[in-house]
DNA sequence: CCCATTTGATTGGTCAGACCAAAATACTGT
DNA sequence: ACAGTATTTTGGTCTGACCAATCAAATGGG
């Protein structure tokens, strides 16, 4: 063997590449307007389809939006967490990661990540975890359990959001939908296992509040840990009953 | 108001919509080929340049791959970590995430995912993160700081592989190029700080073969923790001779 | 002069048809 | 039996056209 199988790029992956690299350079900043179609594609020799499929992965990769219409056209946006999202909701229905294991991920990042809000929260984030909890407490007392689990997430997020750390609140954004689609499935959470939650978040907040960061990791890790062990035994009792299928993470997979 | 704003959805979204969903429901399982892009335009009611389009879309999913030629096409494929590590490596670069953030979320994830190590590893992956480890101190007494920093991060996604949650690999595969892009920058790594992450790192070893978790997610965390701690000197040192000047994540954007 | 309406220009969305190029298969002559 | 050539299938790309959404400019009545 003297030459490696030559990988012959397509040209719409060149152009999506090329343009990339110019938007994360900055050379194309925030809301920038590209070339329409035609020109970019006599710009760089290519057909208008080829330039489309171009745009089309950019746009994928949340790197620019298109409008129709006079001035319409590709402009650069900001990537958001939501290609994140996207990508990790991917992976786990995907690879069918198991619903534990998604839980697992998200009490390994959730202490560490209350330690962070504890360090750096501003006033505005505590008023927001705080909203989260009042709606909380409020539908959990209505019994209102979609909206209680919404709320739940929400909290999560706000707390995780306190850190600062733009990629810990990417990775919780990202995991939060599946852990909502399985937990509503569950129909769980009776009304003593939701008082005690909220004490728990209450514990959390306070810990956030007082900015003691080892005590917001250790309550945080308290919390989600009880959760997790909640989740693993009543999937052993379903396994009991059940012995074959694996427990199911997303109510459309089954 | 009494309607809201209407979203027009486009062909080749919703295409890529229904495909997606038949892919991830299982309905068309890993390596099946999807037909030719003439047959699936006629049976959509679409034109070619449409269904590419929304092939496109699904390729940058990780969702399929596209071969050329007789029995080429587009075929079913698992989506792997590689899309989050695109989707991570462009928010990062997108959002200018400060490297500190970046090994901070790294510091975070890693102690609880070598507890889980400890509590799930397979004789195959210690023999694993012993071949990195013993990579790493090759190089490092080679005095090959490239390689050194390679197998290092190498190790660390090891251990994380050994803890055998999807997720939480993929989280670090993802942000581990960006720490490896930034580290190399520095040319640091003396030889007796290399020589004490040997040490480390033997430590969190031995608790992962112990089957200790809490022992291997202490030393995890003391030693990147260290990491952390010296990279944000050295930030606040550079930052006292040009103050201006953000900190730079990445050598491609200066 | 002002405002509502109509008209027109710009731009993405889609289509149809063609040809090229890569890759596997079928064929053919030795 | 085999090497070499032709054929077929399929994605890759191009050209050119028309539709549809959108906004700007022209228009016309008050």
């Amino acid at each position: 063997m003297f030459l490696n199988q030559i990988n012959v790029p397509k040209a719409a992956d060149l152009l999506a590449a090329v343009l990339r690299e110019k938007i994360l350079r900055g050379e194309l900043e925030e809301g920038a307007d590209l070339p329409n179609e035609r020109d970019l594609g006599g710009q760089a020799g290519l057909s208008r389809a080829t330039v489309r499929e171009a745009l089309r992965i950019l746009e994928g990769q949340g790197l620019i939006a298109t409008r129709l219409g006079r001035n319409g056209g590709s402009a650069v946006v900001r990537p958001s967490a939501a290609a994140i999202e996207r990508s990790v909701d991917i992976f786990i229905r995907g690879q069918r990661i198991r619903f534990e294991a998604v839980l697992e991920a998200r009490a390994a990042i959730e202490p560490p990540s209350a330690r962070y809000a504890a360090l750096h929260r501003t006033e505005a984030d505590m008023q927001d975890i705080e909203r989260c909890q009042a709606a909380l407490e409020q539908s959990s007392s209505d019994g209102d359990i979609p909206a209680y689990v919404q709320a739940n997430l929400e909290w999560h997020v706000a707390v995780v959001r306190a850190s600062h750390n733009g990629l810990l609140i990417a990775f919780v954004s990202a995991i939060s939908p599946s852990v909502y689609a399985a937990t509503e499935l569950d129909g769980l959470s009776p009304q003593d296992v939701r008082d005690e939650v909220i004490r728990a978040h209450r514990r959390v907040m306070e810990a956030i509040g007082d900015g003691d960061g080892e005590a917001a990791a250790r309550r945080m890790a308290r919390h989600v840990d009880a959760y997790v062990a909640d989740v693993k035994n009543k999937g052993a009792a379903a396994t009991q009953t059940d012995a074959a299928a694996p427990p199911p993470y997303r109510k459309d997979i089954q």
